[in-house]
DNA sequence: AGTGTTATTGCAACCGATCTCAGCAACCGA
DNA sequence: TCGGTTGCTGAGATCGGTTGCAATAACACT
C-alpha cells in the first residue's frame, strides 16, 4: 500500500480548485483575500478555510500581471561586497518585508548597462517603486530615462532634481563631528582619504573636509582623492611619503579606513599610537577591526525605514520629500590623544 | 510647440501592438522571439526590427505564467552582512546573468520560518530551480518539504540525502593546509576557534581539525566552539585566560579570525609577532586587514559558477553530482615564524 | 499533373488572477 | 404593496504571453 504523498500531483492549486471546494466562483475568492470587506464574512472565513486546507496561495506573478503592479521592489547597489552595501541590503530586506514587499537586490557592479538592464526588468515586474544606493552620477541619470523614474527613492543627493526623494545623511556635520573628536584630541594636521567615485556624497564629505579644515586655519591635506578600493592603499603611500605627514587621517569611509590602517601596519606604523584613523560609516564590521574603528556612523537601519516609507508616501500623495539624517560619532579604538 | 516624450502615454506595449506593427499574428511574435528556428528568418528580423524600434520586449510574468517556468533565481544566505555571503552573491549575480538568469537574494537571519516563505514564494514565481548557502541544518531540511527541493543545490554538505547536488570545498584538506603552514612555520600548539553554527561546513572543519591535531600528536585546544559573531572575542579572551596558551590560532572563518585579532590587539597582543592568526575563507577584506589576513582561500568564483552548472544539469538530465573543490593557502601577513 | 512531405503562420484556448457590470435577495420608507 | 437602496455573488472580459492544432504555401518526387 502506497501512501500517496500529497506532494506528488498537485493538480496545480490554483484559484479556481479553491473556488469549486468551497462552492463559490473564483471572483468570490478572489476579493475573499484581497477585499475582504467585500466578502460576507461568513462565506469569506469558510473560504479561507477552505484554501488554508488545500494549503493555497496566490500566485504573485498572475496577480501581478493583471494587477499591474507587484510587491517586489529593487535595491539597487553598485557593489554587494562592500558592508556599507550589504548592511543596507540587510536592514532593508527587513523593512521591506516588514511592509509585505519582497526586496530584490540588483547589483550593478558599477555598470551603467547593468542597471539600465534592471531598470527595465523592474518596470516589466510592475515593482510599485525602488531604491537605489549610492551608484555613479550616470546611474542616477538614467533613473529619468524610464518611467519608473518618478518611483524611485535615492540613497544620496541627487543634483539638480528635486523631484526624486532623497534620504542622505548630513556630511558636512558628519566630518565636523570627525573634525572636532580629532581637534578634542589634539590633533591639528588632519590628512584626508576620499571615497567611492561618482557619487554626491563622497564629493559632499570631500568638500566639507575642505571648507571645514579651512576655516579653522589650517591647511587641508588630500592624501588621495581616488576612488577604487586602493584609494586607501595610496593614501597611507603618500602620507609615508610626506616629510611632515598629519598626525590624524579621516578617510571617506569605513572601507578605505580598514586599508589606510592596513597599509600603515604594513609599513610599521601603529593605529592610533602613531597615526590616529577615523572612519565614515558606522559598519560593525568595524568594531572587530584591529583596531576596532572610531567612525562617524550613518543610521543605515533607519535610511532603509525611511527610504521605503519616502517611496509609500510618494505613491499615495504624490510628495517629494528630501530627508537628511544626523550622523553620529562613534568612538572607538583607532583615535587617541595626540601624543608628542 | 510641445515635443511629446515618447514616454508618456506608451499604449502599454504589449506584444499585440508589435504583432499589429509588424503585420503578423500574435504568435509569430512570440516565436520570433522564443523560437527562433521556428520562424522564417526573414519574418522574424523584420519583427524583431519592428520590436526594436518600438522599444518592445516580453513580459517576464506574462512568460512566466503561461510556461510554468521563469528565469528568476533564489539565492538564499542566511545574513549578507557576512562578506562571505556578500562575495559568494556577488559571483553568483554574474554566473546567473551569464546565463540569461536573474538573481534573487533572498536574506533569511536564520529565521527558518522566512525561508520558509522564500521557498513557497519562488515556487509561486516558478523558479527553475535556487540554490542555498550554508545555513542552518533545519533550513536544508525544510527544502525537501517543498517540491522545490528537487531543484536546489546546495553550497554545504547535506547529510543523508544524495538526492541534492552541493558543490563545496575539501574542509580537511583546508584544515590540513592551515596546519602543515603553522607547522612549517614552527608551531605545534595550534588552537582553533569555531564558525557559523549548525552548518555542515562548520562541523567538518571542527572535525578535521580535532582529528589532525589528535594525529599529530598535539593536544587539540578548542578556544572556542561557539557560532555567533563573538565567537571570535570569546575564543580570545579563552586564549588569554590560558597559563600555556598556543602559539597560533586557526579560526573557523575569516570572519571570527578578524573578530579573534581585533581582540587579541585589545589587549595588547600583536599579530603575528606574539600569536600567528589563520582564517578560512579567503575574504578580499582579509588583503586590506590589520595585519593582512593569512588564510585558506575558497574558491569563491568557482562555487558561484559550478552550482549554477550543477542546477541547469539537473534540470536536464536529471543528474545529481555532488561537487568538493580544492581550498588553497593564501600566505599573507598574520601568520610567522615561532619565535621564543 | 498528382500526392506526399515540410516549412510557416494563423487560430484559439489557456496560465491564474482582477475587476466591471449585472443579477438577485433582503431591507426601507411611504 | 412598490420603487429604491444596499449587500453580496456570479459572469465574463482582460492582463501579456505560449502552444497544440489546423490551414496554407512551397517544394519534392514519381
Amino acid at each position: 500500500m502506497t501512501i500517496s504523498t500529497e506532494e506528488e500531483n498537485m493538480p496545480d492549486l490554483s484559484i479556481d480548485v479553491v473556488a469549486k471546494a468551497a462552492g463559490v466562483h473564483r471572483s468570490t475568492v478572489s476579493r475573499a483575500f484581497s477585499r475582504p470587506e467585500a466578502v460576507k464574512s461568513e462565506t469569506r472565513e469558510h473560504i479561507l478555510r477552505v484554501a488554508e486546507g488545500l494549503g493555497y496561495t496566490m500566485s504573485p506573478l498572475a496577480q501581478a500581471l493583471r494587477r499591474k503592479t507587484s510587491n517586489i521592489i529593487p535595491l539597487i547597489v553598485p557593489d554587494i561586497t562592500n558592508p556599507f552595501f550589504a548592511e543596507l541590503a540587510k536592514t532593508m530586506t527587513q523593512a521591506a518585508d516588514e511592509r509585505g514587499y519582497q526586496l530584490m537586490l540588483c547589483v550593478t557592479n558599477g555598470d551603467p548597462a547593468k542597471s539600465d538592464g534592471y531598470f527595465t526588468a523592474m518596470q516589466a515586474m510592475y515593482a510599485p517603486f525602488g531604491i537605489v544606493a549610492p551608484s555613479t552620477k550616470v546611474d542616477t541619470e538614467a533613473l529619468k530615462r524610464f518611467a519608473f523614474g518618478h518611483k524611485v527613492v535615492v540613497i544620496d543627493r541627487v543634483e539638480g532634481d528635486d523631484s526624486v526623494p532623497t534620504v542622505t545623511v548630513d556630511s558636512r556635520k558628519g566630518i565636523m563631528l570627525a573634525l572636532d573628536h580629532l581637534h578634542s584630541l589634539g590633533h591639528t594636521s588632519i590628512g584626508y582619504v576620499s571615497g567611492i567615485a561618482g557619487t554626491h556624497t563622497a564629493q559632499d564629505r570631500m568638500d566639507a573636509y575642505l571648507e571645514l579644515t579651512a576655516q579653522s586655519g589650517s591647511t587641508p591635506v588630500v592624501l588621495d582623492s581616488g576612488s577604487d578600493l586602493d584609494a586607501g592603499t595610496r593614501g597611507a603611500e603618500h602620507f609615508l611619503a610626506m616629510d611632515n605627514p598629519p598626525t590624524a587621517i579621516i578617510a571617506a569611509n569605513d572601507m578605505v579606513a580598514f586599508a589606510v590602517i592596513s597599509a600603515l601596519g604594513r609599513s610599521g606604523l601603529r593605529v592610533p599610537e602613531d597615526v590616529s584613523v577615523i572612519g565614515f560609516d558606522g559598519l560593525a564590521l568595524g568594531a572587530r577591526f584591529n583596531p576596532p574603528l572610531t567612525t562617524v556612523r550613518q543610521p543605515i537601519a533607519d535610511m532603509g525605514h525611511i527610504a521605503i516609507e519616502l517611496a509609500e508616501k510618494q505613491n499615495v500623495d504624490g510628495s517629494v520629500d528630501h530627508i537628511v539624517l544626523e550622523p553620529e560619532l562613534l568612538v572607538r579604538g583607532s583615535t587617541s590623544e595626540l601624543r608628542k
